[in-house]
DNA sequence: TATGAATGAGTGTTCATTCAT
DNA sequence: TATGAATGAACACTCATTCAT
């Protein structure tokens, strides 16, 4: 990785250690003194790159959202969605899955910030809104191939977001902490959950390709 | 129900109010200030019944967990958590469910609090930890049931916890949202959600059953 | 005067510091800080008082303005504005003049911000504008005695403000400080303001009661 | 009029934008930032050309004072404040009178500055301060022609500043909206408020002239 | 000449909490 | 029990000014 020199670099910084802050805090109870104590920046300088500490967030979650609509719309572009025959889509789902697992901060902040009402769709939704990623090409070849047939897509999107995200997001939020106060080793734990999904999410798949 | 009055009136109202803005704008975000005016009290008498912000959460956590964990007690009781034979562990559950739903601001508060890192165990996880709400008497003779084999139990608990509790919790809080956003009727949304979860979770307590 | 106690007491002495400090610093450079300090309190309970900086000069102005309207109306009922022959009206602009003096400060910074461009009219134009000020009656009362040709009144209005009230107010705001630089005392400073305007707007008013 | 270039033309720019901004903004209101982004130059730049704020405030008094004292010190030579038979002092007031028209903003800023109490004389009473504008011999001149002898100069000028140059310092000021709330065309006001003044300032030269 | 980056000292405003009655 | 008034400690955000290149 090339080491980033001057503002590029900075903002770079600011960006990690607000994601690290939020996560730890809740945006309300972030500080901007303390992001830029951590990240050794004056504090000013963090409204010189950004307008003030919503887009903080905000540029935060464009990012992580540019990252994972791309590896969505690979999943669900191999019939990640699609029940039927076996297909390639798992090795997309992994990746997504992956990327899960590094980004734990930044979803335990979208979620917090998701619990808060507002009149707009939480943010938490994106993970499987594909429904603009999609090109319009694109968008009506797979309508013509059935693939999105609205009761059984709406179907589908809740059974994916409830029992398969759902339960991936709180287990990648809560693994440590369940950890320690059930005093398991991760190593455990991870077995635990891997044959808890494959006894209920996974099964369902199973079938799905059975049928 | 007896009426209440004075006091004690006023109390429960400030925190019927709290429960209903903490869960809007979270513990940080909620204003003392904004419970006092919708509760219609005057701004310092919350401090003359709550010592302050923090204790007004607690006490309302602490009503929860009081019924809730009636609620889990009575459920494990009656085998709730051990496979096997049918049992009537099923009412219970339903109860602890339509529980859920009437509690959703607080749960959403739960949540929030959760996701904060602190050294202390989520609260969230004292919806399945149960372990120090049974008497020693019961726990013993539960345990020479066989019904707390360590090995078995983590593994029950983890899939309870992620692919029961959890796609509940997370049902009840974004439902309204998804609805909003994906533009389904509540009546849909229930019925995708409960064949979701019927061909996950309850098709795992089904084959345990069989078993 | 009775002295004021608690709350009004405070707010009163807020507001007359508040005067003092916009007077001498305008209004974008007067600070809420020094306002706290001077007037001796919390700078925290301004904003228990007052929503804002802006609502505190908005608040002077709106006791300047009940005060100044009620003796424009005044002056207008009594024929201020009306040439012919002479009548009561002196005493009534006579009060208006004292009022001005002793409001200096207040008038200090209405001229001020009268200067900062904006899409409202400036303050200062109240001074002159009762069109909002009479009732209805009245107003087509004083409009059958035609005293209200659109002409003649906007001629009127335009001498009154730029050659009566204009020089009386820069006179009463520059009156120390041109004592000071052209080294006169007060009373020879008010004799040479008295002639010249003997001499001037005095002498149309004599004129005009002559026809 | 030759172009400049380079480094002239952009610190003439910046002068040219400053003027209009402390115009609309008042000194404090008006930010760095905004003069740079409206001269279309880099904010330190402007610390290249000026020391600071206040000195790019300075250099354009500086140069307005210039102006009008050469034009001042012609009317006064001329016979512009002294009574007796008419002269051709006449001319060089107009001129100044347009100079005051061209140069609206910066004037608004020097009312403005004036307003600020502070131990130096307002910049305001340079307009008729011509007292160390003439040379020494020059002064001595006039004062053996009697035109000096302080009681009647202190009352023409008394006179002539608060009769004749403030009202027009305020017309030019508020012109636009006086128009806009009185809902009057320019020229008509124009026209009342020549005929105001014929009425009182110059009423009062005509009567001098005859004695 | 010119600029992007950086900073110290504010600046208005907020908020949980307390006090006097 | 209840309230209006008061406060200290932040807090997000701003701004004139400087630095390195």
């Amino acid at each position: 990785m090339v080491v980033k020199r001057g503002g590029e670099a900075t903002k770079h910084r600011i960006l990690k250690v607000a994601e690290k802050i939020f996560a730890e805090k809740g945006f309300a109870g972030a500080r901007i003194d303390e992001i830029a104590r951590a990240a050794q920046v004056n504090k000013a300088l963090i409204y010189y790159y950004f307008e003030n500490k919503q887009s903080l967030l905000d540029e935060l979650f464009r990012g992580f959202f540019k990252e994972s609509s791309r590896m969505l719309v690979n999943y669900v572009r191999h019939g990640g969605l699609e029940t039927g025959p076996p297909n390639d889509a798992d090795k997309y789902m992994e990746e997504y899955f992956s990327y899960f697992s590094r980004k734990r901060d930044l979803l335990r902040i979208m979620l917090a910030e998701s619990l808060k009402r507002s009149d707009q769709a939480p943010p938490l939704f994106k993970l499987v809104d594909f429904s603009d990623l999609l090109g319009e090409e694109e968008a009506e070849e797979m309508q013509a191939r059935g693939a999105f047939q609205t009761e059984k897509m709406n179907q589908i999107l809740v059974t994916e977001f409830f029992t398969g995200v759902v339960p991936l997001l709180m287990f990648v939020l809560f693994k440590e902490q369940w950890c320690g106060h059930f005093r398991l080793s991760e190593e455990e734990l991870d077995r635990y959950y891997e044959k808890a999904m494959d006894m209920t999410h996974v099964a369902y798949h199973r079938s799905g390709e059975k049928q």
